[in-house]
DNA sequence: CGGTATCCTAATAGATACTG
DNA sequence: CAGTATCTATTAGGATACCG
């Protein structure tokens, strides 16, 4: 994940026949820059707004600084966040989405009510099971 | 994940407030049981059809059989997945979606097309740049 | 075909402490 | 506040070989 704005697409997943490929490495390209525990959480959390860098650790509850500053720096280098320093004492610093990742709106809108249904559905299946 | 649909629905983050709660920990639930590299492609390859092991393995590319292995007893403990074993010889093993993975479908459409879009945006701007 | 077994690397992630 | 440093544990993922 060094670079992965000009990682190479990966055109080399040699699909069966002819139709599947285009569907699975959508998906395989998605996942690829969307990885790892934190990125989605973490976009949708700024699209509340443009945060700073104590907030957004307060929004995702146990990142650790560490992890948030590598995950935000990949974020920037995707083109998805911007991060903005502001010389106050001591300095502010603001972290916002991107125009392009907007482009993003309808995924996290599926994936959280999906999350959510999916929340429910395992409580219930508890409840019923005793 | 070695009992995922059992797991404590992380109810412990702090979020911050109030109203950011139920967005990102439906995000973060969804990212849990989904994680990792192969489980979306895989449950999209399955939508095109019931497969078998062999099949899947080429149709995702380049996945080593004992991932994809594990990978798929992860999907069937989370009722993503069914496997049926047929006594043919040798034995025929296939793998299918089950209903419940059909409300997936939203998600993984929206992420293929996301990803389709992003894969020929980096191909532009690398284009652009020349 | 449908997997396991073994070995291995690299990425992920967390704890804790510290700095400008 | 906004991070960095260090150190460590866990996991993900891959190579290769093999088995029924």
């Amino acid at each position: 994940m060094e670079a992965a704005i000009v990682k190479e697409p990966e055109t080399d997943h040699p699909c069966s026949e002819n139709a599947c490929a285009a569907g699975v490495s959508g998906i395989r390209d998605a996942v690829y820059v969307l990885n790892g525990k934190w990125k989605l959480p973490l976009i949708f959390t700024l699209t509340e707004g443009p945060k700073r860098f104590k907030d957004i650790q307060r929004s995702l509850g146990d990142i650790t600084p560490k992890i948030l500053s590598k995950e935000l720096k990949e974020l920037e280098l995707n083109e998805f966040v911007v991060r903005t320093v502001y010389s106050t004492t001591p300095v502010t610093v603001i972290y916002e989405l991107t125009p392009y990742s907007k482009s993003l709106k309808q995924v996290l809108h599926e994936l959280r009510d999906w999350g959510i249904n999916h929340r429910q559905r395992i409580v219930n299946s508890r409840k019923t099971k005793q």
